[in-house]
RNA sequence: CGGGGCGUAGCAUAAUGGUAGUGUACUCGGUUUGGGACCGAGCGGCCCGAGUUCGAUUCUCGGCGCCCCGACCA
């Protein structure tokens, strides 16, 4: 990625006009800003803007799941249904969300056999560690990919929030023994932690106990306190941790030891999801390794999703306010918002072009404001795209010898001196 | 999938059984310049199909699309 762009070239301008087909904040604020387009329902393409900041999750993703063992890979979005077969999970009264095509065949289109459109891929994952995996010797292994999952919702909703097209971090886990896995359950439960913190939506994310759909009894969501969200859940401030409503039985109280505790019901949005899958896919597809007795053993499986388009509109729902988009630093698009007011004053263009090019030769990453625009154009966009430090260069500031710089989140402004700005 | 609402210009909106007005954006000219300023000129539009009618953007039916609530969400 290019550490500057100049607006006055910036692919998208900013609309005032809010999009009358859109009700959630974070679409509202995406599309009105220029980070996402719209192609239909559920479906929309990352602009300029929106891929910076998205792939600024991935990478804070990314380098927490090497952080702990992790190995990016990257699978295929068409599928054979013979795998899907094997664990029974082909047919659509199993899974209802599957988009399926057909091979090109003969004298007719789409007659040929029939392809699935990945929704996940437990099966196919499972399927080439037959490859790789024989031995004891051979395990752990932490595998992971940022892909495209392809999900025909019956009901795509919330703008980015849920999709029917969508890139998701999924990690897959292979063990020996249950031992051995929940280390590594607990050690990517840390890093979801660390990585929900580090793109600003920490202290609103718990780690919420939650069923385990088909595969286990229980799984683990990582859940963001949002009127935006689809989920109910009941936070414990002594443990600060949470339960899901869909399992707030007595019965799973009991188990967690939480009889008598007061729980904080909040509404709050799944950013990511863990959860054991045991041995479900590899005994259906025969995964199996030999242990040092030469015993043939099924492998011990976990999946552990994060999809980064939902948390980027997570952090929009969580940290924008009334003027617009609030970045934090990490996944900010650009760091420095720098904006000219010259009113066609030659001599405060030129020295808001040199600042440019001064942070420019210094690899710091600068959106350039460089538009013959008014100020209040100025100003209303800047707050709209969010960037985090606004560096304001006018004849103001050139009289006073400092640049003036104002915090996006609080509005502080202060004064900096050119050298304490590149030094940054 | 059940229920509700809505499709008019790039975007946001208004009116109307006789082809459509406004704001914004865009183009041109001028005045302005620390919070989306102003004046003038210009470009640009009724989701698709069938029906009713002399005539449909408007009414009826069907389709498609979009939003919301619910169900669903490996």
């Amino acid at each position: 990625m290019t550490h500057t762009i100049r607006q006055s070239v910036l692919f998208t301008k900013t609309r005032k006009d809010t999009p009358k087909d859109e009700v959630s904040k974070n679409a509202q604020l995406l599309i009105r800003a220029g980070y996402i387009h719209k192609e239909m329902a559920g479906v929309y393409s990352l602009l300029p803007l929106g891929l910076r900041t998205f792939n600024n999750v991935v990478q804070v993703i990314r380098e927490e799941m090497d952080a702990i063992g992790g190995q990016e890979m990257i699978m295929t979005a068409l599928q054979d249904p013979e795998v899907w077969k094997t664990s029974g999970r082909w047919e659509d009264t199993a899974v209802d969300i599957w988009f399926k095509t057909h091979l090109h065949s003969g004298e007719q289109y789409h007659e040929g056999a029939e392809l699935g459109i990945a929704n996940t891929h437990e099966e196919p994952l499972t399927r080439m560690l037959k490859d790789h995996i024989s031995s004891y010797k051979d395990l752990p292994k932490f595998i992971y990919q940022f892909q495209t999952k392809f999900r025909n919702e019956t009901r795509a909703k919330s703008g980015i929030m849920r999709t029917r097209e969508f890139v998701m971090k999924d990690l897959y886990s292979f063990n020996t023994d249950e031992k051995s896995f929940r280390e590594f359950y607990e050690k990517c439960a840390e890093a979801y932690l660390r990585i929900f913190n580090r793109i600003g939506i920490g202290e609103k994310t718990y780690r919420t106990f939650a069923s385990g759909g088909s595969f286990s009894r229980f799984s683990d969501e990582f859940q963001t306190i949002s009127d935006a969200g689809e989920d109910m859940i009941y936070i414990n401030d002594t443990t600060g941790t949470a339960l899901n409503k869909e399992v707030n039985t007595t019965e799973v109280i009991k188990d967690l030891g939480w009889e008598g505790v007061s729980l904080r019901e909040e509404r709050a949005i799944e950013v990511g999801n863990i959860f054991p899958l045991g041995t479900r896919f590899s005994d259906a597809i025969g995964l199996t390794y030999k242990n040092e007795e030469g015993e043939e053993l099924p492998v011990v499986m976990g999946s552990y999703g994060i999809g980064p388009a939902r948390a980027m509109g997570t952090v929009a729902e969580v940290l924008s306010d009334e003027r617009g988009l609030v970045w934090p630093e990490e996944i900010a698009p650009f760091k420095y918002h720098l904006v000219v007011l010259d009113n066609g004053t030659e001599e405060v263009r030129k020295e808001a072009e040199r600042l440019f090019r001064e942070m420019e030769s210094r690899s710091m990453s600068v959106l350039f404001d460089d538009r013959d625009v008014r100020v209040g154009e100025k100003f209303a966009d800047s707050d709209l795209i969010g960037i985090p430090k606004r560096v304001i260069v006018s004849e103001k500031t050139l009289a006073a010898g400092e640049y003036e710089l104002v915090t996006r989140a609080t509005g502080a402004t202060t004064y900096i001196r050119e050298q304490e700005l590149l030094d940054n």
